[in-house]
DNA sequence: GGTCGCATTTAGAGCCGTCTAAAGTTTAAG
DNA sequence: CTTAAACTTTAGACGGCTCTAAATGCGACC
């Protein structure tokens, strides 16, 4: 009964919203669905009217706990489609995002369950993400930092990665760096600008990344921001606390 | 840049045309989408000012060279999901219909071609339905009779089922009359009532329907005519002339 | 060959999602 | 504390797809 659009509003507001525990301001989520404001005051307002958000003028808007379920509904989709797509059709891990974001709002709950399956649930996907459980419980705080929040000497394994620029998931995909790499910070420079050893792996599986082993790779504040690590269990690599930031 | 709505314009056309020839009648496609007339005709206007049909006012619609190549498009996307969907994500025959009726508007060229991959670029669905070939040619027209217009003692082979009707297709299914199952006409009915014996099938493969061997079976008309059949090698079993119709 | 019934189209309306232009609110800067 | 800048909402419009009600055309039957 959600046509497809009120759908992308509240997967939109979820993962704003997820970003910084604020309300969602109405031209975040223009600009995150490339739409005008005037458009997202409408529609939010909709969206409202059914109980999937609570608003205040002018201040912004939060999912309400039905609104949530709502999102994590798409998210499931969209995650399980994304493995679905690497694993069984081949898709390279940077093209799955497209073909996920239009297929989302049209498969039924038995093709959910289907591909579920034949992935055996996994618990993230492609990118390093979490996939909802099939409950649709809320996602539980992650425990990774921002690589750009690191310092030199650090040494973290990657854990997620965004999915929403091809670019960059080409450029990082190159350079060997994807879910499970671990890397060594060797450098900070001004602007953010990180640079890193790329080690092996830690689950070798699938895709080696041999030819980039060991070389090290300089990153711009924006990509080193958008890749979530999780310091190893070998060495203490805790970030400067308070660092975080849009 | 054709709306999913189109697109179904487009494909109901085609289907209704190819059943007998003629321009469509207004009426049937109503009918065959489940909206008014009205709604058909401005829709069918607009279709014309994009060049996908051509239209005499209240005579009836026809699809341009231009409109049958994107209700090819749209049909081989539906029948390639249609085997997918049964193949690799262990749907039944008779589940798949509505869940490719949503998808086919949806996937890439990209997703086409690594499913007909993964299929190994089949002919046929799994109803018996002609795959449109990638360049999109139009189909050759098929050899096959209705299974009502033939008459006892007849034998032949079931070639295609409609893929319309989940509750005809679940009974078809367990009487086990699937495409590649020979059947003997053991008598006609008034009303066209069919009455056949099932038999073996002729490529044995994947599903085989060891129970329903040479049960009889009764078929009311509708649901006979909507059966295509292709008659054996061995016996003549060509139907009377002229017994076609809607 | 007229007339009646049915099919089709025209007319007018509504909801959805979007836009631009204008008005209103909040907040930060001086 | 005033005011300007930035953000948000209101107002009004449009295209897409659908509907109902009314008008029109077609064809068949007497």
């Amino acid at each position: 009964m959600l046509s497809d659009v009120m759908e992308d509003y509240l997967k939109a507001i979820y993962t704003l919203q997820t970003e910084d525990g604020d309300p969602v301001a109405t031209s975040a989520i223009a600009e995150y669905l490339d739409v005008t404001p005037p458009t997202v005051t409408s529609m939010v307002e909709k969206l409202e009217d059914r109980g999937l958000v609570e608003r205040e003028k002018y201040k912004g808007v939060e999912l309400t706990a039905e609104g949530e379920t709502v999102a994590l509904e798409v998210l499931r989709h969209h995650r399980l489609l994304e493995a679905y797509l690497t694993e069984h059709l081949d898709y390279s891990w940077s093209e799955v995002h497209d073909e996920a974001d239009r297929l989302e709002h049209h498969i039924s709950e038995e093709f959910e369950r289907r591909v579920a399956d034949a992935l055996g649930d996994p618990e993230v996907d492609p990118h390093g993400d979490p996939i909802p459980s099939e409950d649709l419980a809320p996602i539980a705080e992650d425990d990774t930092t921002r690589l750009s929040d690191h310092t030199e000497g650090d040494t973290v394994v990657v854990a997620r990665v965004s999915d929403r620029d091809d670019e960059e998931l080409r450029y990082l995909s190159n350079a060997g760096i994807t879910p499970g790499t671990r890397v060594r910070v060797v450098g900070v420079a001004p602007f953010g600008m990180v640079t890193v050893r790329v080690g092996e792996r830690e689950t070798p599986e699938a895709s080696p990344n041999g030819e980039s082993q060991g070389r090290e790779q300089s990153l711009p504040e924006s990509v080193a921001a958008s890749i979530r690590v999780r310091r190893t269990e070998t060495e203490g690599a805790t970030p400067e606390s308070g660092v975080g930031g849009a």
